[in-house]
DNA sequence: CAGTATCCAATTTGATACTG
DNA sequence: CAGTATCAAATTGGATACTG
């Protein structure tokens, strides 16, 4: 075990910067490349345009990611994750491993139910 | 970066097992070691009574924490940490990390304006 | 296309009083 | 001591209509 920590005021930033419903996904699928409005809206199926422009606005705040409006008309905007981003991205991954442990874990006690 | 992860499910399950606002405080307070009912509710300063019960019954169910009911008269219950409670206690203090660090980069930004 | 603006529902947390 | 029971406040997410 890790012994340092002492308090979860760390993981109380972390968590502020990642609690919402939806960013993770949004934060995983802009991993992989950028993308468009439209295209995170298709990908976060039953996201509204409201709560999807919040968790944008609130990551980029946070500088998890960067937004770029290309001035065009059509409008184009593209969003695109930051070095921070993608650390924050591998230590979601970490928690990700303990959650499918954590799965397996409840798998087991309902089978010896 | 990991390139696994795929979704967030993984992500979900832990965030449901400590997601509380008070969860990771008291999984840090009973890694160090067991605590009853009483220590938790000092150590969690402003926490009621019932939102105390709450997360612990959750992370019970969880299987992060175990209650040991002594049976006696005053009541006297002391609640441990598990095994797959204390591998939960490393992820989130791998997050914690990354907190700590996006802390910094907070201030630096404050900083440069 | 990429958003805002409103209004509403659901979930979570808190304050307080009471009990075996 | 270790809780329960009730009621209220706060936060979050969602549905829908509208705009440059």
């Amino acid at each position: 075990m890790t012994d340092e920590n002492s308090d979860d005021c760390g993981f109380a930033a972390a968590l502020q910067a990642i609690g919402g419903k939806w960013k993770t996904s949004l934060l995983w699928a802009l991993h992989l490349r950028s993308h468009r409005f439209a295209e995170l809206r298709r990908l976060s199926r039953g996201i509204s345009e409201k709560v999807l422009t919040q968790q944008l606005r609130q990551m980029e705040a946070d500088g998890l990611i960067s937004r770029h409006d290309y001035g065009e008309v059509p409008p184009r905007v593209e969003y695109t994750v930051t070095p921070l981003g993608l650390s924050l991205n591998d230590a979601v991954t970490a928690m990700s491993k303990w959650g499918k442990q954590h799965e397996a874990w409840k798998a087991r006690r309902q089978y010896a139910a």
